[in-house]
DNA sequence: CTATTCCCCACTGGAGAACCGGAGTATACT
DNA sequence: AGTATACTCCGGTTCTCCAGTGGGGAATAG
C-alpha cells in the first residue's frame, strides 16, 4: 500500500483519460505527459503495465492513443494501486514458525493494510473526476 | 506508513522489553536478538535510534542492557514507527504549481494517511503485550 | 510509402534496506 | 587497579527497487 510516484503517475494519466471518457477520441502519452508533467518515456511503462492490467486499451499507429477501457464509475483506485504497484506476495514463512510476539505485530500490520484499502476501495476515478470538476468550479468562482 | 522489516524489529524489541518491564533489570541485545531472530548488529543500530527518539534506556557495561523508558501503555505505535522510519518531509512542492488533477491524487492519497495513522495510533505497546498473553493462553489450552 | 504512435527490452544512477566489522567507552565485579 | 562485559559510534558492503533514459521494432492513418 504504498502511493510512490509510480501510483501517482499512473492515477493521473487515468484521471485524464476520465476526463476525455465522453469524447472517445484516443489520448497520446505526450499529451497527458506534458499536461500533468509527467516524464513520457516512464509513463508509456505504466500506461503498458495499465493495458496488461485491464484497464485502458491502446490504438497504434498515427491518430493512435490511449482509451478508458472500463468506464469511470467501474475502476476501483485500489485495484489500479494493486496493478501498479504489483500485489507482491512476501513469503511470511510458515506461520508455525513465528513467534507469538511476531504474529502480534504482524497482526497490527494486517489492521493498517485493511484501513488502508478500505480507503482505496471507497474510490473511483469518477469521484476523482468530480472532485477535479468541484475544485474547478471554486477557482472559476474565485477568478470572477 | 511503511511497515518494513526495520519497524517489525524495532517493535518486537519494544515488545519484548515490555514483557519484562515489572522486573526492572535490563535486556541485552543478544537475548532480544537470539529470542526473536534478529540480526544483533542490526537490532543495535534500532535500539541506538529508539533510545534517541526516548523510547528505551540503555546502560552500559556489564549486566548492562536496555529498558524501556516509558510504561508500555504511555508508547503509541505510531510514535515508534515515525522514529524508526524516520518521518520524511516530502517536499511537496508549492501548492500553486500542481494541477487541479495532482492536488485530487494527493487529497486521497492523504485520506489513506490519515487511516493508517488512524489504527497505529489507536494502539500501545500494553495492547500488543495483552495479545501476546491471550495467545499464550490459547495455545496453552490446546496444549493441555 | 511515410510519418506517427505505440511496443518491448535493456540500461543507468541514486537511494535506501539489511547487514557486517572494528575501534572506542562505560560499568560491574574481583 | 584490572579485566571482562556490553553498549556506542563510525564506517563499509551488498542488494533491491524506483525513477528515468535509450534504441530498435511493429502497427496504422493518410
Amino acid at each position: 500500500m504504498e502511493l510512490s510516484c509510480k501510483s501517482e503517475y499512473a492515477l493521473l494519466a487515468l484521471l485524464e483519460l476520465s476526463l476525455n471518457y465522453d469524447k472517445g477520441d484516443p489520448l497520446q502519452i505526450r499529451q497527458i505527459a506534458t499536461q500533468q508533467d509527467i516524464p513520457d518515456r516512464y509513463l508509456e511503462q505504466l500506461l503498458a503495465t495499465l493495458r496488461r492490467g485491464g484497464f485502458v486499451k491502446s490504438q497504434r499507429g498515427a491518430k493512435g492513443g490511449y482509451l478508458l477501457a472500463q468506464a469511470p464509475w467501474n475502476v476501483i483506485l485500489l485495484d489500479v494501486v494493486n496493478c501498479i504497484e504489483g500485489l507482491e506476495k512476501k513469503d511470511n514463512g510458515s506461520d508455525a514458525v513465528l513467534t507469538t510476539e511476531r504474529q502480534v505485530v504482524r497482526g497490527v500490520w494486517q489492521e493498517v493494510q485493511t484501513a488502508a484499502r478500505g480507503v482505496l476501495s471507497a474510490h473511483t476515478l469518477q469521484d476523482l473526476v468530480e472532485q477535479c470538476n468541484a475544485k474547478h468550479q471554486v477557482d472559476l468562482m474565485y477568478y470572477i
